[in-house]
DNA sequence: GGGGTGACCCAGT
DNA sequence: TACTGGGCCACCC
């Protein structure tokens, strides 16, 4: 398969995360599985780092790990975008069965 | 060139 | 629920 260039890759990650619908959200798995096919890459720790380095310029809040988990210091900044999206929340936890989405669906 | 680190994930215990 | 081990891949010494 091909294999983008690390910045192509920073490119189509942060495209996917920009479209993900309010109220919704994605695993930082679920869009390395995404972008899979295309970019030659599935690494969730990858998409990490790239959400840690570069995605300040998109719905960061709107991906969170596959548990539903918010990221390590941006809890309450999460948690409280989240909550005015509407997004169901479990306590500390997104709730992924219900808020979870993936490109393809509506 | 080599090794540690990290906004991760999954299966197993 | 919590911890471990193996896999992942770019970045920074």
């Amino acid at each position: 398969m091909a294999r983008v260039t690390p910045q192509e890759y920073v490119e189509e990650v942060l495209s996917l995360v920009e479209r993900i619908p309010r109220g919704r959200v994605m695993s930082y798995g679920a869009v390395a599985d995404s972008l899979a096919d295309r970019s030659g890459r599935n690494s969730a720790r990858l998409v990490g780092s790239i959400m840690a380095r570069h995605g300040g310029g998109v719905p960061w809040h709107r991906v969170v790990n596959s548990a539903g988990r918010m990221p390590p210091g941006h809890e309450q900044e999460a948690r409280q975008r989240l909550l005015s999206e509407g997004v169901p929340l479990k306590g500390e936890y997104v709730n992924m069965a219900l808020a979870s989405w993936q490109p393809g669906l509506s």
